[in-house]
DNA sequence: TAAAAAGTTATACATTTGTTTAATAGAAAC
DNA sequence: GTTTCTATTAAACAAATGTATAACTTTTTA
């Protein structure tokens, strides 16, 4: 199958935003990466800004479309199947990108995105993180019934998401220092059931 | 007590670093919000990287000094004493900068360099994160004794510190879905007490 | 195969940006 | 009070960068 021109600038503009960032990337360094001439990208995509969103708006898609959460979080669940699910739909969502490719460049944009978000990029994660708040409440509730205030049950719940998403941000350094492994598939699967069992241990011991 | 045209500076620049970013934060901005000349931040500074280094310098300065793990996790403290240094010192260094002229810039400049870390911080960090993880894996063997293998452990370590520190990352976001409250002292030390006791109920969990 | 459309190239353009310069004003020293 | 050093200003400069253009080549279409 041949690489179009229009991938060849796709794949070359992931790496480089991923890379240095939207500002710091220039069309130049991504047509020189990409093998094309450097009118190309606005001949394809008409600024260097529409490239971007475009890579950003399919990772997005990609990220939300793949793992609904109604779809590992479901009302026959035990509360302990629950739980697991919540840290799934988070891995998963976290470092579902990072194997396309075998590159970080999806990742790594994601990241920035987080810390520096755009106004789509804001409410979008209002949008994810209130789900994820909604659906933690009740879940958290399952397991410590309601002599809890529910501050406390929403401190629960980000002790679980920071758990998760953690990693995702500091997972060169992590790696570097060896306190986390590449995160293949296996690996994400092995820490999905630390995370949920620490959760567990933690929610269990809160209750009594 | 007056304040110096380099003052004025640094505190415009940490603004505008924090909110733009380096790349994107320009010098005219920097002067405009300072109220000082364009040329002012090159009589001073040399340079725009080098007003930018000394900003983040003394960021780095005040969050490695003033919280030596060593005075938090001392030889004589019981377990639970230390886990709760371990805790307390991590939040704080997360935290500790937001109060300083009530302002987030210099939050925002240290989680972009965490984000994209230059040299420098890459290796700051490296050192740091390696302290971190031996100091909790001894932590963690005092609760889980041997049994336990070392990568579960330090999976462990990974738990704690991604509690401490995935707020300071997502805190914009988490403070508008109120899964975070505002980073004041007194709620600090209620997530100091939260994710210390979070913890503690996963470690006793996990040894029984 | 000839005409039209799409793709590609080298180059130019206009803007933005960090930095420099030369002149001026103010403070300190003697 | 004059001189010398420091601070500030407006303007200019040079490099980088996103975008546009016009010529050229390749592919598609009829």
């Amino acid at each position: 199958m041949k690489k179009t021109t229009r991938m060849k600038i796709l794949e070359a503009a992931s790496e480089v935003f991923g890379d240095k960032g939207y500002r710091a990337a220039t069309v130049r360094d991504i047509c020189k990466k990409a093998g094309v001439n450097q009118a190309l990208i606005n001949y394809y995509f008409n600024s260097k800004q529409q490239l971007y969103n475009e890579i950003f708006s399919s990772i997005v898609e990609s990220v939300a479309g793949s793992y609904p959460l109604s779809d590992f979080v479901r009302p026959e669940m035990t509360k302990e199947e629950k739980l697991k699910g919540l840290v799934i739909t988070m891995m998963n969502r976290a470092f579902g990108l990072h194997g396309i490719g075998g590159s970080k460049a999806r990742l790594n944009i994601l990241s920035r995105e987080m810390i520096e978000p755009t106004d789509a990029m804001d409410m979008y994660l209002v949008t994810r993180i209130s789900e994820i708040r909604a659906v933690g409440y009740a879940i958290v509730t399952e397991f410590v019934g309601d002599k809890m205030s529910d501050e406390n049950k929403f401190r629960h719940v980000l002790s679980i998401v920071g758990q998760c998403m953690f990693p995702m941000f500091e997972n060169k350094v992590l790696m570097k220092t060896d306190l986390m492994k590449e995160p293949t598939k296996d690996n994400m699967d092995i820490m999905v059931e630390h995370i949920y069992s620490f959760s567990l241990n933690a929610l269990n011991g809160a209750v009594k």
